[in-house]
DNA sequence: GTGAGCGGGATCGTGGTGTC
DNA sequence: GACACCACGATCCCGCTCAC
């Protein structure tokens, strides 16, 4: 990352913090704990209030570090939850307390009237000598949120207490000199976001593409200008006159799942024949992660002989909130077997490739998710996958359309493992970047913002 | 009155068992 | 043996209790 960071200047002079998230500092730098700089959850709302008195809540879930707040809600007080009684005011920092929230930090601009937040969060209020945006970027800085998790404390709400939270030493810094900071800052953490909110937008577009030339592809066929008949069937629509009908039931040497084995998860191995979980299947294809698999031995896969996977089986998620995932197991891949959650559909060769595109589009994802059954839990059984419908082509036109598809899918996910790639490296820019700036490892003093005419002082944070 | 943290609801993935 | 469905564990999150 010091190289990323070669492009901005260094102090002239460093001394030793004695602060190890916070390494070296510049020499006109001091190091004081949050508590001196701020004091923190002042202002609680009194049980005493009126009830009807109107209230702006933001809860936990709705603040994030690159956002901010996402979502107020308007309630009366008698409406409010419990946790909602820490009022808020322009200028203070919220920050959450929550391990599994660490990110969610923001400083408050001109807040809405009786803004109150969840008791999740801690709400630090900056002394005269602690810029609010200064502050809030030293609390989203990646050894601050180690200090954090080093400091949580309990099992079912890991948290860590306010009053150690303010524990946790940061930088003193020159009033002017942190105004600089947060406004280099402001500046270049929105340009990489604007960037990042790009490439999400374009990861969202390539997945409906995606799924449109799939869907497109097995249900009309890649002429435009062939002659078309109704299917009678709702989902399918107008279908190529050549094509037939049909339902997967026609095609399938076996439809079936797996079983748990005899002991459940206490006769799982490190080694040994592969057990793929519906965890383990996704529309990409099989994710299987050496460190997080689970095998079974021998001779309990040999006991399991009718789960048995095969290259060719299409395997689907029938239960739970994965129902519908499906995936195509690879020629050469190692032997295998199923649990009972996980349906092993298997068809003659000429129709594997194509049968694995038709469950993946809508029209089959559509039938899925108009299927409830179990009770209250989603869940598909056999005969109902047997009776879904789709288009049947030539097997020559099949073996046309899977080329197309494949060469069309490969192209997005290309496209879409640039655009995650880039995300990561944007991201690891933005973390890096905060660190650097407010532990005085660049020097940005003498940066000037091309937006403004003057180095004029800009006092707005940009979230 | 305040706030830490316990306990429980919701959800998901998976194991276990009853019925055919 | 195949299938359906109930139960359980893990996890996340929130409501509420109780010590201070």
């Amino acid at each position: 990352m010091v190289n990323k960071m070669a492009k901005y200047q260094k102090y002239a002079e460093y001394k030793d913090s004695g602060v190890e998230w916070l390494g070296k500092i510049p020499s006109h730098w001091n190091s004081k704990s949050l508590k001196y700089l701020c004091t923190y959850n002042d202002d609680v709302l009194s049980e005493t209030i009126s009830k009807d008195t109107e209230i702006q809540y933001v809860d936990i879930g709705s603040v994030s570090a690159v956002y901010g707040i996402s979502h107020i809600e308007t309630m009366t007080f008698n409406d409010a939850p419990s946790r909602a009684r820490r009022i808020v005011k322009d200028g203070d920092v919220i920050v959450s307390t929550v391990r599994t929230y660490l990110e969610a930090i923001a400083p408050i601009e001109n807040p809405p009237k009786n803004l109150i937040v969840s008791t999740g969060f801690s709400v630090i209020r900056p002394s005269q000598y602690l810029n609010k945006c200064f502050a809030a970027y030293c609390l989203k800085a990646k050894g601050f949120i180690k200090e954090v998790v080093a400091r949580s404390v309990g099992v079912s709400y890991p948290a860590i207490n306010s009053s150690e939270l303010v524990n946790i030493i940061i930088p003193s810094v020159p009033y002017l000199e942190q105004t600089q900071i947060a406004n280099f800052l402001d500046h270049e953490t929105a340009k990489i976001d604007t960037l990042i909110a790009k490439q999400e937008k374009l990861i969202e577009l390539l997945k409906e593409k995606r799924q449109a030339v799939i869907s497109h592809a097995v249900t009309k066929g890649l002429n435009p200008n062939v002659k078309m008949k109704a299917s009678g069937i709702e989902w399918l629509g107008d279908v190529p006159e050549h094509w037939s009908v049909t339902k997967i039931g026609f095609h399938t040497l076996k439809i079936g799942s797996g079983k748990t084995p005899k002991g459940g998860a206490e006769i799982y191995q490190d080694q040994g024949i592969l057990f793929i979980r519906s965890q383990n299947i996704y529309n990409d294809g099989l994710r299987i992660d050496i460190s997080e698999n689970t095998y079974i031995s021998e001779a309990i896969h040999d006991d399991m002989s009718n789960s048995k996977v095969y290259s060719g089986d299409i395997l689907l998620n029938i239960t739970g909130g994965s129902i519908g995932r499906s995936s195509l197991v690879p020629d050469e891949f190692p032997e295998a077997n199923v649990n009972q959650h996980v349906c092993i559909i298997r068809v003659r060769n000429y129709l594997q490739d194509f049968l694995a595109l038709v469950i993946q589009s809508d029209l089959i994802q559509a039938q899925i998710q108009s299927i409830q059954t179990g009770g209250n839990r989603e869940g598909l059984n056999f005969e109902q996958i047997s009776n879904f419908y789709f288009a049947l082509p030539s097997i020559e036109e099949q073996e046309l359309l899977f080329k197309y598809i494949q060469c069309k899918v490969f192209e997005y996910r290309e496209l879409e493992a640039k655009a995650n790639t880039a995300i990561q490296l944007m991201q690891e820019r933005r973390t890096a970047l905060i660190s650097a700036a407010v532990t005085g490892k660049i020097d940005v003093r003498h940066w000037k913002n091309p937006n403004k005419n003057n180095n004029q002082e800009n006092m707005e944070c940009s979230t």
